[in-house]
RNA sequence: GCCUGGAUGGCGGAAUAGGUAGACGCAAGGGACUUAAAAUCCCUUAUCCGUAAGGGUGUGCGGGUUCAAAUCCCGCUCCAGGUACCA
């Protein structure tokens, strides 16, 4: 009988489930391993291939280090509030959560097809009240630590959606999810401090074992820079004035005017009568204008003359204020001095409105362009003669000496904007008193679940549909006083903030997590997923763990200890996949034709896990036959144990090539490097093959070898050969390295840097021995032949170079 | 523009304390088995010249260091991802 995964694996998959073979509890005799996947939202669509290549990286760990003695904790669960839910529960009245359970189910079973070794009992969803009544808990810790806060501004609105976005949520003006427009609105909204966290964000991110890629992104995000702030007066108003945030505050002699955002407090203050009209209009603009289009539209630099003048700190001089919106209300201070030879943007406003541009730097050419770099100062008063660091750090020392400036440091890292107008999300565990009192609930009538209705629609004005139930939003407090629900919901970030932690203590209806499994399971170990998140979800969870550390919830700073990054797995055609293009891939129809063993096997094969590649199915047939080939080195055409495993022992050469695969495959597995790992199987198994009768104990060994990235066969070969119990906790084969060591080696000969020849030599042979070898070779004879031997190079055991002349 | 990766046969990819470039797989070609096909097994396969023996050329491009460079250094080109008036 051939080898049939259709048979096979369900059997396994079972015999698993019922013997709840993955099932871990905390053990202090052992060491642990936390294994952890980037939990899927469960669309409609169901899973994609590129699902399971980072749960089959993060699967074949686990098995790994099962068999390595460690206690791995390695849990699925489900980020399960959403938009596409909601919008279908817009279209057909299907509520959310019944939608939602449907594709659950749905991921479960294709999941599961695939033979992971999930501890099923520790499955989560954030939208289970059980779940989210401790999103909620930990917000109102976030709450009482006084890090959320309702702010009255414009955020960003996408009319598409009915909903508000965090910054993170918008990329080029549009939002990350449908890419539509996105246009400033002014609302209240609920935001967490995280840029209170923005040094501790930055910091600690030294330590961690992640891709640079995503290191870099998270500090341009967190975007610290270092400066000073520098205050101005308004000329004949004494009493106005505003800072400025500056990292260069070396170039203040070189300052030639100053700049508002149309939205600093001051313009209308300041703003002279004859430019009134002209400012206001100005402001109108611009607050008219997308974020797309004050970005991208923004080649050219627009601005207006407030009418007004600042007083120059250092030189007295008159600046003309101006307001432009290439300086935004949301960085540093909203307010610029603007040194046109040194600052481009500044150049390019000064050009286009007739500013006068100063050089400050001796040798520098300012009319082409901003002179950026570093030089000796001049036209500077007392900065002459200095260097730009030296210089900065002299002016911060007048600037404070004289109480107009200090030294600064500012992040391009907002406040998170953490409420949505939804129905399909965590409800904010608050009451808003009419005198605008917020209470928080006590944390023992938790959850507040959403009330139960048939309307999702959010209304076009910004209003969640829950502002739609009256008799949910108003409740009476204890003591007879009315109060008010909010009727926004947290963004789905919230739910997958923290799951990583209810892994690790799931049933727990005490607490989110008990403080003993918390400590005996963090930090994630190993955490895969994609790229996309890389800011967002990361940022965000790094945020509330910091937190939760801080208030002695956790007792690691940082979650996720190593993150890898898997590439995408594109078409066939090499684009990527998309039901558009006609490209797709479903898991289900492989499973089906070639088994999940061919599925796993083949996903780990394409190519380095980091990397994106392109699908191909004659490639996953090849590893089709590999398991082929891989079966019936154990079982013949009648599905019997080959008489040809004996316990005779194997030559030295397959020895050898045994103990070698044991170490390239462990090597591999713990760089995972599961494609090479796999190679080596392949060779190995082309080897045996071949020969006529092979070794039990070695063909059992090859088993376990096997089994974390095709499990179903290992198990079934494992039992075939005698197993009475899963393979899972076997332990891991060893190598031997007496076993590796060879007497002769091959190397090569090079006559000038060219490959001649092969040397078979003696291992540790000197290189008298080897140059005798050499002369005996009809071809490097041939190579000497009427020339003169002027060099050798012999790297013992590794190559012979002559050189010759 | 800036930041981070990357570029190796027809294709996916191996090989980096510098030391036989192309492991393994796919595709292609040839052969065995079969009435035939599928499946399986064996062989060939970077490229050019040559019947062969053998030789030349080759890791995006141009230089350099070295006995020896895919690997190190300098200067480019192109591709992917991220980011974008952040003062």
């Amino acid at each position: 009988m051939p080898y049939q995964p259709g048979k096979i694996e369900p059997k396994w998959q079972q015999h698993w489930e019922q013997n709840k073979t993955f099932k871990v509890e905390i053990d202090p005799n052992k060491p642990k391993y936390y294994a952890l996947d980037m939990f899927p939202y469960p669309s409609g669509q169901g899973l994609h291939v590129g699902h399971p290549e980072g749960y089959t990286a993060t699967d074949i760990v686990s098995r790994y280090k099962r068999m390595k003695g460690f206690n791995v904790l390695h849990a699925m669960g489900w980020d399960a509030f959403g938009l596409p839910a909601e919008q279908y529960a817009i279209q057909t009245g299907t509520h959310p959560a019944v939608t939602t359970q449907v594709n659950v189910d749905n991921f479960r079973r294709q999941i599961k097809a695939l033979g992971f070794s999930y501890d099923w009992d520790r499955e989560i969803n954030t939208t289970d009240p059980k779940y989210y009544r401790w999103t909620q808990w930990i917000f109102l810790q976030i709450f009482g630590a006084g890090l959320a806060y309702e702010h009255d501004a414009p955020v960003n609105w996408c009319p598409e959606l009915r909903t508000v976005l965090s910054n993170e949520e918008v990329i080029d003006g549009k939002s990350e999810r449908g890419g539509y427009p996105v246009v400033r609105k002014p609302m209240r909204q609920w935001m967490l401090k995280i840029t209170a966290y923005a040094e501790k964000l930055l910091e600690d991110l030294e330590g961690l074992d992640w891709p640079v890629s995503v290191k870099e992104m998270q500090k341009h995000w967190i975007g610290r820079s270092i400066g000073a702030e520098v205050h101005f007066e308004v000329w004949g108003k004494p009493d106005l004035s505003f800072v400025v945030f500056t990292t260069r505050p070396d170039t203040l002699f070189g300052a030639t005017y100053a700049v508002l955002a149309p939205e600093h407090p001051l313009v209308e203050q300041i703003a002279s009568e004859d430019q009134w009209q002209a400012v206001v209009a100005y402001k109108e603009a611009c607050a008219a204008k997308s974020d797309l289009d004050r970005t991208d539209l923004a080649k050219k630099k627009t601005g207006v003359f407030t009418g007004s003048y600042a007083k120059n700190p250092v030189t007295g001089e008159n600046l003309p204020i101006w307001i432009a919106d290439y300086v935004l209300m949301g960085y540093g201070t909203g307010a610029i001095m603007a040194v046109p030879g040194h600052d481009q943007r500044d150049w390019e406003f000064a050009k286009a409105f007739g500013l006068p541009i100063k050089n400050i730097i001796a040798g520098a050419d300012v009319t082409a362009a901003a002179h950026t770099e570093d030089g000796e100062l001049c036209n500077s008063g007392f900065l002459n003669g200095l260097k730009v660091e030296p210089a900065k750090e002299k002016i911060i020392a007048w600037l404070e000496a004289q109480g107009k400036g200090k030294r600064s440091i500012n992040y391009k890292l907002r406040d998170w904007l953490f409420s949505r107008q939804r129905y399909w999300g965590e409800p904010f565990p608050l009451l808003h008193k009419e005198d605008g009192q917020v209470l928080p609930m006590d944390p023992k009538d938790l959850p507040l679940t959403p009330p139960l209705t048939e309307n999702f629609l959010p209304s076009p004005t910004g209003e969640s549909p829950l502002a739609n139930l009256p008799e949910w939003i108003n409740v009476t407090l204890p003591d007879g006083q009315p109060a008010k629900r909010s009727s926004n919901t947290m963004p789905q970030w919230a739910g997958s903030c923290w799951y990583y932690l209810r892994f690790t203590d799931p049933q727990n209806d005490q607490a989110a997590w008990s403080k003993e499994a918390e400590k005996y399971w963090m930090p994630v170990d190993l955490y895969i997923g994609g790229a996309e998140h890389a800011v967002l979800h990361l940022l965000y969870s790094r945020f509330w763990h910091k937190v939760l550390y801080e208030q002695g919830h956790v007792s690691t700073k940082e979650p996720f200890q190593k993150l890898v990054n898997q590439g995408m797995i594109l078409g066939e055609n090499g684009e990527k996949m998309s039901k558009s293009r006609g490209n797709v891939i479903n898991p289900d129809d492989i499973v089906k034709e070639y088994g999940a063993d061919s599925l796993r096997l083949y996903e780990m094969f394409m190519g380095p896990l980091e990397k994106s590649k392109p699908w191909s199915t004659s490639g996953l047939e090849g590893i089709n036959r590999f398991l082929n080939r891989f079966w019936r080195l154990y079982l013949d055409d009648q599905d019997q144990i080959l008489t040809t495993l004996t316990e005779a022992p194997a030559s030295t050469e397959i020895e050898r090539l045994y103990h070698e695969t044991v170490k390239k495959v462990t090597e591999d597995l713990e760089a995972l490097r599961f494609n090479t790992a796999i190679s080596q199987l392949m060779i190995m198994v082309n080897e045996l093959t071949g020969q006529q009768e092979r070794n039990q104990a070695m063909l059992q060994g090859l088993v376990l070898l096997l089994s974390p990235f095709a499990p179903h066969l290992a198990e079934e070969l494992w039992s075939r050969l005698g197993g009475t119990r899963t393979l899972a906790y076997e332990p891991w084969p060893d190598f031997d390295p007496s076993k590796l060591k060879q007497d002769q080696v091959t190397i090569p000969v090079q006559v000038l840097g060219k490959h001649r020849d092969n040397l078979t030599i003696p291992l540790g042979a000197s290189e008298a021995q080897v140059m005798e070898l050499a002369r005996q070779s009809e071809k490097i004879q041939k190579q000497l032949e009427g020339r003169t031997l002027v060099k050798v190079i012999y790297v013992p055991d590794r190559i012979l170079n002559l050189i010759l002349k």
